[in-house]
DNA sequence: ACTATTTCCTGGATGC
DNA sequence: TGCATCCAGGAAATAG
């Protein structure tokens, strides 16, 4: 699942592979719903487009497309929204979703639902089995509105997000309109290393305890992207590596084995529809 | 304005 | 062995 340990490593990749490629043409799949603009509309836009550079926002990879005198006119006489200039195109993973760059006589991969061909004579595909990922276009700008990135933001900032909130931290912490880019993964992680239970209504955190959270929120995150992000449920990168931050995991997905500082078993709970673990003994 | 719950989706794991 | 059921989870939609 990837988080946004993963998603940095994997825009990193697409950044080295396909960034000064031309986009040549796009074929887009037939399940709607992995399509959060309309499909006319991010053909218009990725094609012919020059990809200037790939990043991560939050849990999203970001193409920046730049579009060299290529007129759109024919499409805008067909009242399909002429893409700007300066468009981005946006791929959200979801659960499983794969950005692969190979060539175009690499077999198709079962639920490939978007591909697009790059002048460098390789394609691009999207492959996504449980269709939880999400493509869609944007205006250069619009996507920068939302939750904080949680590597750029400033503490007291943090702070003012989270205070007074009545639900539970994980949840606030898996809020994107908050922060950014913590899941599941990162949010346990996060709160086992500031020692607060996921059950813990923002309120009652003192303020000194929520900048412990911001510490430890950003030291598991640079921690994680240095290994390559965690990898479970058959997450690769865009190279096709493992990522190796799983192993230093210290409650996801250990309900039942011994903490490693006190030695009392993990708990498993459900908050917000995901499972959640923590140290009853360590985190309060 | 917030918060909680439901829904979407398939493959791998588990159960009988 | 084979089939059915459960479970994983991000975020949009819905309900309170």
């Amino acid at each position: 699942m990837p988080e946004l340990p993963e998603v940095e490593t994997i825009a990193r990749g697409l950044q080295q592979k396909v960034s000064g490629d031309v986009i040549e043409s796009v074929w887009l799949g037939s399940k709607p719903q992995t399509m959060k603009s309309r499909p006319a509309e991010i053909a218009a836009a990725l094609e012919h487009a020059r990809i200037t550079q790939v990043r991560r926002m939050g849990k999203h990879i970001v193409f920046d497309l730049e579009r060299n005198g290529v007129p759109a006119a024919a499409k805008t006489r067909r009242r399909i929204k002429a893409p700007g200039p300066r468009a981005q195109w946006i791929v959200h993973l979801g659960m499983t979703g794969r950005m692969l760059v190979c060539e175009p006589s690499a077999e198709l991969a079962k639920h490939t639902h978007a591909i697009v061909t790059l002048a460098s004579g390789r394609e691009l595909r999207f492959v996504d089995p449980r269709r939880f990922g999400r493509l869609s276009v944007a205006s250069q700008g619009d996507f920068e509105a939302g939750g904080s990135e949680p590597l750029e933001v400033e503490k007291d900032r943090f702070v003012a997000l989270f205070r007074g909130r009545k639900t539970p931290i994980k949840s606030a912490l898996l809020n994107q309109k908050l922060l950014r880019g913590v899941g599941n993964i990162y949010a346990d992680e996060s709160l086992f290393r500031a020692g607060l239970r996921p059950r813990r209504r923002v309120s009652t955190i003192t303020r000194a305890r929520l900048e412990k959270l911001y510490e430890s929120v950003q030291e598991v995150l640079k921690e994680a992207i240095a290994l390559g992000g965690s990898s479970i449920s058959n997450y690769v990168d865009a190279d096709g590596e493992e990522g190796v931050f799983q192993l230093q995991h210290r409650v996801y997905g250990r309900a039942g084995e011994a903490c490693l500082v006190c030695k009392t078993p993990i708990k498993r709970v459900v908050i917000v529809g995901r499972s959640s673990h923590y140290c009853p003994k360590c985190q309060k």
